[in-house]
DNA sequence: AATCCACAGGAAGTGCTGGGCG
DNA sequence: CGCCCAGCACTTCCTGTGGATT
């Protein structure tokens, strides 16, 4: 008993240690998902334009609804962040502001509870009908009697999942209001997205739209350079590390926040096994790991259906007999992983929409194509290595009993 | 030029859960 | 307590469609 807990107590001494004479971080939270740096490199015109827009807002009236565009990681949310702190500072409590992410409350009531919650007026989590909500955040804007601005990042999802009515309400909501007005920032990284959302809202929403253009790969390496000399100790890596960073990422679309995740994620692997240096090697071990991380955490909270009809795909493409997987063949593979496991089946239509939900998960890549006199299906490809998906199929241990042996009794036929 | 496949994907509804409100 | 509400996973029914083949 004793021997163990000085053995635990030797390591944790060790681990901590480790982490208080660090070798590698001056500072670990500048490479930190949310953090907003001091300075954006190559995005002032968008700063500028962006703040020329919200200007209004400084001398008492309603700055126009902004929506702005951008693939992921090009750095539109710490633009507006920065922009909104900076404006916010300037306005001296005339301006107040709310940033929702729409990934995370992805539902109407979801998104006004928050706006809600952030003139003063905290709604229960459920219960209310939305009209009511509405009304409480309206209530409580005009107590205020400011100028709001709210921030609603991957708006997107929230039209996916919910309809654009709440948007619709937002939009024209000034028209309610006595002391108070309302402008809302969406951001979106899917291009289509004015496609298919009311027109009436549209005008209203896109009265100025902001293109963020990807990074390319020496703007990359710049703003790693300048990240890494704040976060790093002198020499902490090699030379080699942040080209293969930004390489890697400008790869997927100059997605800044992936190089930012790559450079974390390598030296805290470099740091935890006590080396003084991060290395290329550390990097691509990281983008192993990323992935992986990526797929498990999607794979735990998929619900039943989702995941074996995740299965399917993956079985299918691991068969290789079939090269353009369509919907119609994983529907019916799926078929059979049901009947063999015992459990209800849900019906097509059901199966294209969780298709769908993979794809924006990025688990895998489903386009519509017609072949002709074949019909018209969604091919799909895996998007992310065996390895992981492995991986995420056994992180749910339930899950894995049911199916383990279905995966493990075709090794490679 | 017309046909027709194999689905896509919209609309509306169901049954269930988890939570108000008066 | 009874009633109302939203969200979710899913169903049923449906109309729409790109382009190789007839």
């Amino acid at each position: 008993m004793e021997l163990v807990e000085i053995a635990v107590d030797d390591k944790l001494d060790v681990i901590f240690s480790r982490f208080k004479n660090a070798k590698i971080y001056a500072n670990r939270e500048i490479l930190l998902p949310d953090y907003v740096p001091e300075e954006l490199p190559h995005r002032d015109n968008q700063i500028i334009e962006l703040a020329t827009v919200l200007a209004p807002a400084l001398s008492g009236s309603k700055p126009p609804n902004v929506f702005i565009y951008g693939l992921t990681g090009t750095g539109k949310t710490a633009v507006t962040k920065y922009v909104l702190r900076k404006l916010v500072v300037k306005a001296e409590g005339t301006v107040l502001t709310a940033y929702i992410n729409c990934r995370q409350s992805n539902t109407n009531y979801r998104v006004l509870a928050e706006l809600s919650s952030s003139v003063g007026k905290p709604v229960p989590f459920t219960g209310l009908s939305t009209a009511e909500v509405l009304n409480r955040f309206i209530r409580g804007l005009e107590r205020q009697a400011k100028i709001m601005i709210a921030v609603l990042d991957e708006i997107d999802w929230l039209v996916k999942s919910s309809g654009d009515s709440v948007l619709y309400h937002l939009t024209r909501l000034n028209s309610e209001l006595k002391r108070s007005r309302l402008s809302v920032i969406g951001i979106t990284n899917d291009l289509r997205f004015m496609e298919y959302i009311d027109p009436r809202i549209k005008s209203g929403l896109g009265e100025e739209e902001l293109v963020f253009p990807p990074y390319t790969n020496k703007e990359l390496e710049d703003i790693l350079r300048k990240r890494a000399e704040k976060a790093f100790r002198k020499g902490a890596i090699e030379d080699g590390v942040i080209p293969l960073c930004a390489a890697i990422a400008a790869k997927q679309n100059g997605d800044c926040r992936l190089a930012l995740d790559l450079l974390l994620k390598a030296a805290d692997l470099a740091e935890r096994e006590d080396s003084s240096k991060v290395t290329e090697e550390h990097v691509r071990r990281a983008q192993r790991e990323l992935e992986k991380n990526l797929v498990v955490a999607a794979v735990k909270t998929m619900p039943l259906h989702v995941k074996l009809v995740l299965l399917a795909v993956y079985l299918l493409e691991k068969e290789g007999v079939l090269k353009n997987i369509t919907t119609g063949e994983i529907y019916g593979r799926y078929r059979d992983l049901c009947r063999e496991i015992g459990v209800g089946e849900v019906t097509q239509r059901r199966v294209s929409e969780i298709l769908n939900e993979l794809d924006m998960l990025g688990v895998i890549n489903a386009r519509v194509v017609s072949l002709g006199r074949y019909g018209r299906t969604k091919i799909i490809k895996l998007a992310v290595g065996e390895k992981s998906l492995l991986e995420g199929f056994r992180s749910d241990p339930g899950f894995y009993t049911m199916v383990g042996s279905i995966i493990n009794s075709r090794p490679s036929s």
